[in-house]
RNA sequence: GCGGAAGUAGCUCAUUUGGUAGAGCGAUAGCCUUCCAAGCUAUAGGUGGCCGGUUCGAGCCCGGUCUUCCGCUCCA
């Protein structure tokens, strides 16, 4: 289990550098939620706008939006998030087992039909559907008792409550109670594009096929939220949907799997340690789906779902909100006529920002051993983190603290901390300072030291290879720029 | 929800039949001035997860509880 060992190991490491802390960890801590700290919240901010620069920037056709995590208790009846993420459940005591109501039922009933008891099974959906209708649990549960529904596993029928397990957390809005109206956390980003489409379609003139990007926040009350950052409740999406013409569906969906690889690769993840993962079971919403998947620690894992959603959401929309929407296309089709009116059909890309910094810090973790001149063992930690996502970029080290090189290095410093990132450290030797830097993933340090005063150059010293070099302190600056980008 | 493990300083861990907590690393301040951690001095930091019980006395024994981690269950 040698490969556990790293990931706690790294989680350790991130605690205790900066990066991720537990949420509320003064109080114990809350389950599966975690905060970012001061190096975390720089590099997940540098991911996103790796991210976000590549789609809306890059992308003539993409544009980005912020919509609020609230939204219109519809949406979620229009998207099928309520009717499909509710389900009612039961567990058996004795077992553990755990199973959906309604499955554990209608196994029942089919195996009545297949004793013959067509009456029995026909009264036992019959009634369970009107439990449903009126969500009334401790009937669903008396139908189960009344029936002897065993567990198959235990083949006993001590089961617990009829319980509901929500996926969407929920909470009101209006400040008076009595008027106040239950509302939904957004699972998923992408119903505040959907519900977006129209404004940015017809204030931006957009043209199909185009894209509209957003980054934010969702919330999913998962049943187990295990392998730190990987699945939280409260996490953070990178989604485009790309609205296209009918029929274009599989063309796109295969462009924007090729994208999204290359996108991870330009961010320093090996090829190797991805893959493609098609979806055999399909969502309700979905003609063809497939995720990116990463090597993690813990063995290959989602990192980015690629759905081909087809017109389910605006159709959704369409029919809740009662607001037309289509799409005009004058573009002219093989007949010489314009395409008309449709609804566009959509291809997702969405990503999770958590499990994208996880990769990135699961990547960039090494602890490096190495014998020194004199024959006795070195070692470091270092996080190679790639320049440009970095949370620091320029250490700047006076060798010493005095003789006058720290006042060169504030002067270093404030010219350089309008470009990028820097951290000035004066404190302990110069080698300590280096292994700090390596720790947090510093790519580049600067050393002023006492030839700095006679001719004004100074030592960059880099952090993968650990070599150094002179160059004049005038070219600090537009040197470590041209590295970071 | 079930089963297992754990909870003592920022981190890693000691305190071996119950006798009012200690080390290393780290941190802070200073000394030294040295280009790759582990030189010297000093200082700070713990109501031993929380509550209760047994006892003259509990970090240690007992009960409860909370939290985290691992496995199972679930994952559109």
């Amino acid at each position: 289990m040698a490969e556990t060992n790293i990931f706690s190991t790294l989680i350790a490491h991130c605690k205790e550098y900066g990066f991720v802390f537990q949420s509320s960890e003064i109080y114990d801590g809350l389950s599966a939620v975690y905060d970012y700290g001061q190096y975390g919240s720089q590099l997940k901010k540098n991911i996103r706008d790796e991210w976000w620069k590549s789609m809306t920037q890059l992308n003539e056709n993409i544009v980005g939006i912020d919509a609020a995590i609230f939204m219109h208790p519809t949406t979620w009846k229009a998207s099928g998030h309520i009717d499909n993420f509710c389900d009612p459940m039961i567990d058996n005591k004795d077992s553990n087992k755990r199973y959906r109501v309604d499955h554990l039922i209608e196994t029942f009933a089919e195996e009545q039909e297949a004793l013959g008891n067509k009456d029995l099974a026909a009264e036992v959906i019959q009634s369970m559907e009107k439990l449903l209708m009126v969500n009334d649990y401790p009937g669903l549960k008396k139908l189960i008792e009344d029936n002897k529904i065993k567990c198959a596993i235990s083949k006993t029928c001590n089961w617990t409550d009829v319980r509901e397990f929500n996926l969407m957390f929920s909470t009101q809005i209006g400040s008076v109670a009595e008027e106040s109206e239950t509302i939904y956390l957004r699972p998923e980003t992408a119903q505040g594009i959907f519900v977006n489409y129209l404004n940015v379609q017809k204030t931006g003139r957009m043209k199909i096929p185009f894209g509209i990007a957003q980054t934010g926040k969702a919330f999913r009350n998962e049943i187990v939220a295990r392998q730190f950052i990987f699945r939280m409740r409260e996490f953070e999406q990178m989604e485009m949907q790309f609205f296209i013409r009918p029929g274009t569906q599989m063309q796109w969906f295969e462009y924007w799997k090729e994208e999204r690889r290359k996108w991870h690769v330009s961010l320093g993840i090996p090829n190797d340690k991805l893959r493609y993962h098609n979806h055999v079971k399909l969502a309700h919403y979905a003609d063809a789906a497939l995720d990116i998947e990463f090597e993690f620690p813990f063995g290959w894992k989602e990192l980015e779902g690629i759905h081909s959603r087809t017109d389910f959401d605006l159709k959704q929309h369409q029919l809740y909100s009662k607001k037309k929407i289509q799409y005009f296309d004058n573009d002219i089709n093989e007949d010489g006529r314009p395409y008309g009116n449709y609804i566009p059909y959509v291809v997702e890309t969405s990503v999770g920002l958590d499990r994208l910094v996880l990769t990135i810090l699961s990547l960039a973790y090494e602890e490096e051993k190495w014998n020194k001149e004199d024959g006795t063992e070195d070692s470091r930690v270092v996080m190679r983190l790639p320049p440009k996502i970095a949370p620091i970029k320029l250490a700047i080290l006076p060798l010493i603290k005095k003789d006058g090189l720290p006042e060169i290095a504030k002067d270093l410093m404030n010219e350089c901390k309008q470009s990028f990132h820097c951290f000035y450290e004066e404190k302990d030797a110069i080698g300590k300072r280096y292994r700090r830097m390596d720790a947090i993933g510093t790519p580049f340090c600067v050393t002023i030291d006492h030839q700095t005063k006679e001719d004004n150059t100074v030592t960059i010293r880099y952090r993968d290879s650990m070599a150094q070099e002179r160059m004049p302190i005038e070219e600090v600056r537009k040197i470590v720029e041209e590295k970071i980008n």
